[in-house]
DNA sequence: CAATAGTGTGTACAGACGTACACAGTAGGG
DNA sequence: CCCTACTGTGTACGTCTGTACACACTATTG
């Protein structure tokens, strides 16, 4: 239809490939993480890996970008929903203590990214632009300083909340408390 | 001599491979981490892996355990030092600045746990040992609120620092300025 | 309709992997 | 001295892995 170019039946196999790959990743972890396992998950042909990407390497790679990618989606958005300072703030605990951008799943293939992207180079992109992103958006509300100090902050409260995994009401307060005192400071 | 049992020709082998393993791990990641790439790294015959280890995953499980609890005695020592609260917010600073407690390969290893530690129960513990004790440390100097806040920050901010790694010093100045807003506000 | 060019798949293969285990080596007891 | 009990090693085996590739299929072109 118009085209030189024959069109695939499934246009969207890529995607759901790449959707799959995340889902074995997070249950499995990136070290037995195959092909094969894939292929299940996505319920493609074994051989439709290698029709569709270079390399086990390849299909990590891309993986991870669109991880990169919809992480700052979300990051962005519930931080762009803010209109004051204030607002902002509340956003800022709200992505530490919320169960919407702290889902367990999320954090599973945050930390397989984190430490595939210290042996791959493609994956290192994937994060530094994840992590650009995720500070440009508090840039919105805050000055710079203050986007570093409080994305650290984000990073880690939220990292450490979910190794601890008890509890996870209460902070709340304190959180604010803690946000507020950098961002007051610092802005 | 005394006891009944015998005595290996070289008690220090089990340790000198969880020590290999954790070179292979930093270089290659988990994912690639084989029995082999560990014995050769650590000079050992391959059947003396299986003789000392229950299988790979026992490896990798001590291996991390021995990284937390050396991480943990280094993180100790620096905030022990501290006289008082001006000292204690200073060896924070170092924490997230300094080229001590955050070299590079130490930072891959601890990602490379935190991505374990979501697929295996033993690496879990050890990672939640790890991060008590941190808390503890900080515990002789500021109040428990102060002591989660300031902690979040040092994993968030040197892990950050850690990707980005491009001007390390510059930072110095705002590191301290965020740390001794949290640690005024919530003290 | 025949020719064709690109899409997609099942299978086969070479290599690497974890692990078991038969065997060698050795230090004490009798 | 021999015997025994234990430590440690080299090798072999079955399995699983990544990847290539010959083949089938389909839709377009002439």
């Amino acid at each position: 239809m118009g085209g030189s170019r024959r069109v695939g039946n499934d246009p969207r196999r890529k995607d759901r490939i790449l959707a799959a790959a995340l889902e074995v990743i997070g249950e499995r972890g990136v070290h037995r993480t195959t092909h094969r396992a894939i292929a299940q998950r996505a319920a493609v042909p074994l051989g439709s890996l290698t029709y569709h990407f270079d390399g086990l390497q390849a299909i990590l790679e891309q993986a991870f970008a669109h991880l990169a990618r919809t992480m700052s989606e979300h990051y962005g958005s519930r931080l762009a929903a803010a209109r004051d300072r204030e607002q902002a703030c509340e956003a800022v605990v709200d992505l530490i203590c919320g169960p919407e951008y702290a889902t367990p799943r999320q954090f599973v293939l945050l930390f397989e990214m984190y430490s595939y992207a210290n042996h791959n180079d493609a994956a290192r992109k994937a994060v530094r632009e994840w992590m650009a992103v995720s500070r440009n958006s508090l840039a919105a509300h805050f000055p710079p300083e203050a986007c570093r100090a409080l994305d650290a902050m984000v990073e880690g409260w939220s990292m450490h909340r979910h190794f601890e995994r008890d509890g996870g009401g209460p902070d709340r307060d304190l959180v604010s408390a803690a946000v507020t005192a950098v961002a007051d400071r610092l802005g």
